[in-house]
DNA sequence: CTTCTGACTGGGA
DNA sequence: GTCCCAGCCAGAA
């Protein structure tokens, strides 16, 4: 399984409403505490007929911001997808981590 | 093998 | 609060 894959799964992970930070994702699949550059870049080659499987959008950084500027579809889109799952955005296009963060586990919250 | 890059992160200005 | 700089991991050239 490549890294890339492992990405994969842990994201189609992440529930309905809520959402991961890079950082997060890094260390849930490499243990490496700052594998969030290539979280990001693992999405970044995320295939086309696996955008509507995996949930990229719940993927954003530390700072509860959306971080895809220079991705494909844009991070207007994502910020769509999440408003539409009920995460709000502050004024600064944050969220509010504390809230919405997942906690890692797919069973319980 | 070495070098570069990236949808990041944290600290300093 | 925002902007800029340096460091981290994993793959492609």
């Amino acid at each position: 399984m490549n890294f890339f894959e492992r990405v994969y799964e842990v994201v189609e992970k992440i529930p309905y409403g809520q959402v991961a930070t890079y950082g997060q994702i890094g260390w849930m699949v490499s243990g490496a505490p700052h594998a969030a550059r290539t979280v990001g870049w693992a999405l970044n080659g995320l295939p086309e007929d696996r955008i509507n499987e995996v949930p990229w959008w719940r993927v954003i950084n530390a700072q509860g911001r959306i971080s895809n500027s220079r991705a494909r579809h844009g991070a207007a889109e994502q910020r769509r997808r999440l408003e539409e799952e009920g995460i709000i955005f502050d004024d600064t296009d944050r969220t509010d981590l504390s809230v919405y963060q997942w906690n890692g586990n797919t069973k319980e919250a």
